[in-house]
DNA sequence: ATGGCTTGCACCGCAAGA
């Protein structure tokens, strides 16, 4: 590390799905936008990128219609908190892990909500996190002002995490673009969710808690994002926000060789409108 | 130009996402 902490001088890019003996685990994470009608991307997506941990978001579906017997025949265990219609987290596993259930936490600890936004899981010794943020709709409104509640909540309950825990991994759709640079049209975006000085502020307080953007810790192509508009062709266009997000402690950080965002299965067939991310851990 | 798509629900048009 160097200089201020968060602080790390960015690694040359590699290539997306490394694979070797010095890879230890592979963790990702994915917005879905319903686990129902994205089963089968997520099926072929674990095969074609060897991920060992996958964290997914918006599975818009409930506990018992979760597709564990689904996963578990490709080798992967679950652990999810569904709800109907809206939100839903979930971690899978490649059943070679060492999971013990007692650690696994459903939503923020102490916060009372009704929404399933956070799952948290301990796997082989690295605690990892799949937290689905508030949209927050529009500066302004109910749905902001939860989202920022939402927000010092989780950074509380990080920093107890951070406290208990040596290697924590807080993976998931922060529906935040940190950087003027994660936005494909900052003019155009100034002021508006994802991008308002309080969100990005609440980015910065995780940061600051000591955790490292994994993406950010290589040098990377400019102007590649993880979620596209469905409506006005903002995926030809590259119309983007980079909102999703793997932020590792420093003893994971320094563990990690690579972290891509894989736009190949935003161009599937009926896709969600993110891409996973993959930080790859050595 | 505040829409444009895509989901789920529920009953065929709506809320919500980002």
């Amino acid at each position: 590390m160097a200089g201020q902490k968060g602080q790390y001088d960015p690694l040359p890019f590699r290539t997306p799905y490394p694979q070797g003996p010095d890879i230890e685990m592979k963790i990702a994470t994915w917005n879905v936008n319903s686990l129902k009608i994205r089963l089968q991307h997520v099926l072929d997506w674990l095969e074609l990128s060897g991920v060992d941990v996958l964290c997914l978001q918006e599975l818009k579906l409930t506990d018992d219609k979760y597709p564990k017997a689904e996963l578990q025949a490709k080798g992967y265990n679950s652990w999810f908190a569904g709800q109907k219609t809206y939100n839903g987290v979930a971690i899978i596993a490649r059943d070679t892990l060492e999971v013990n259930e007692v650690t696994v936490v459903r939503n923020i600890p102490g916060f009372e909500d009704a929404q399933q936004r956070l799952i948290a899981a301990t796997i082989d010794g690295v605690r990892i996190a799949s937290a689905y943020f508030p949209n927050g709709q529009a500066p302004g409104t109910e749905k902001f002002a939860y989202k920022l509640q939402w927000l010092a909540a989780l950074h509380d309950w990080v920093k107890s995490e951070l406290a208990a825990h040596g290697d924590f991994a807080l993976t998931g759709d922060y529906n935040v673009a940190p950087e003027d640079r994660d936005v494909h049209d900052p003019m155009a975006w100034e002021g508006q969710i994802h991008v308002t000085p309080e969100e990005r502020a609440a980015f910065r307080g995780l940061i600051d808690l000591g955790l490292v953007d994994a993406f950010r810790r290589f040098e990377q192509p400019e102007k590649l994002f993880s979620w596209w508009d469905y409506r006005m062709l903002a995926f030809r266009r590259n119309a983007g926000l980079r909102i999703d997000h793997i932020l590792l402690t420093p003893s994971l950080a320094q563990r990690c060789t690579a972290c891509e965002i894989d736009k190949t299965p935003r161009r599937w067939e009926q896709p969600s409108d993110h891409a996973p991310v993959i930080a790859t851990l050595a």
